[in-house]
DNA sequence: TAAGATTATATCGTGCACGATGCAAATGTA
DNA sequence: TACATTTGCATCGTGCACGATATAATCTTA
C-alpha cells in the first residue's frame, strides 16, 4: 500500500491505466475499422451479431453492458447504413429485433483480418503471447466482478 | 490461437473487456465523485494537479493522455465550478497555466476516502490484493507498448 | 378482467473523446 | 529582418455513454 499522501497519485491508481487503456486501444483500431465503414462500438456490435444473428435490443445490451440508450441510436446509424435490420419482433411487440443485412454478413470476411493486424502491431513491444493471453483472463475475470458490484449497488 | 472462425468471438478479444472494465469502472467510481460534485475525467484531472500544481493544457494532455481539444472544454467546466483557475502564461502567450482554486485544494481531504471505499468494494470478489497489484503492472505495462505503437502511427 | 407493476425500447440532456480545422504566438532559417 | 514552420490552445461536428424520463406492450393479481 502506498503512503497516505501518495495515495491519489496517478501511478499508485487501477482505474487510471485501465481508463487510458482502453482509450488507446480504440485509437489503434480505428484506422482498420474505418475501412468497413464501422466505429468501434459498432464493432462490438457487429462481433455480438456475427456470433450469433437475430438479437433483440435487450440480449445485445446484456452481453455488451450497453444500456439500451446507448444502442438505439447506435443501431439506428447501422441500419441507415444498410449494415443490419430492425423490426419489432412479432411474438412481443416490445421487442426490437435486430438482424444482419446482407452487407452486414459481407463485413465479416475482411474483419477477420483485423486480430492479426492488431497482433502485429505489439510484435517488436516487451509484451508476449502469454502475457497477453494471462492479461486477458485477469480483465475478464475483473468484469465478473465488477458486473457483480454494480449489480449489487441497484 | 482460437479457430479461425472464433477469432472475431467476443470471448477471445482483448479490446473488449477492456472497453467493458472501464465503462463499469466509471461507474463505480460516480457516486463517490458526485458527493464532490466531479466527473469522472474531471477526477483525473484533479490527480494531477494535487500531485503537482500549476500545470500546463499540454502537461496535462500528455499526462492523461488527453487531447487538449478534450480538455479545454473540461477546464473550462472546473473553471466555471471555482475548483481551477486558467490564466494564459506571462513568458508563452500561447500557453494556458492551471492553478487549483481554494475550492479545488479543499476537495483533496474528502477525495482520500475515495480509493479506500472503492477497494472495499472488491471485498468478497474473486479478486484479492496481489492480483490487482499485478494487474495494475501489467496495465501500465500495456500503456506504455500501446503509447509506443500510438507514436509510431503518426 | 381491470388496476397496478414490470419490461423493452426510445427520447432528451450533459459530458466526454477525437479528428479536422483555425489562429496567434513563438521559433527556425535564409 | 522576412517568411515559413511549429507549437499551444481553442472551436466545431460526430458519436458514444449514461441518468432521468417517457411510452407502449405485457404480465400479475386481486
Amino acid at each position: 500500500m502506498p503512503n497516505p499522501e501518495e495515495l491519489l497519485f496517478l501511478r499508485n491508481q487501477l482505474c487510471f491505466p485501465l481508463y487510458a487503456a482502453s482509450r488507446m486501444t480504440t485509437k489503434i483500431y480505428t484506422p482498420h475499422l474505418q475501412e468497413l465503414d464501422l466505429t468501434y462500438p459498432q464493432y462490438l456490435v457487429m462481433l455480438v451479431l456475427w456470433e450469433k444473428d437475430e438479437r433483440s435490443v435487450n440480449e445485445i445490451s446484456k452481453e455488451l453492458h450497453l444500456e439500451t440508450n446507448t444502442l438505439t441510436p447506435l443501431l439506428k446509424r447501422l441500419e441507415a447504413k444498410g449494415i443490419i435490420h430492425r423490426e419489432r419482433s412479432q411474438s412481443d411487440e416490445r421487442s426490437v429485433k435486430i438482424r444482419l443485412a446482407q452487407k452486414g454478413k459481407d463485413l465479416h470476411k475482411p474483419a477477420l483480418e483485423i486480430p492479426g493486424k492488431i497482433w502485429s502491431s505489439f510484435q517488436g513491444s516487451e509484451i508476449d503471447a502469454q502475457d497477453l493471453k494471462d492479461f486477458q483472463q485477469s480483465l475478464f475475470k475483473l468484469v465478473d466482478s465488477l458486473e457483480g458490484q454494480l449489480n449489487s449497488m441497484k
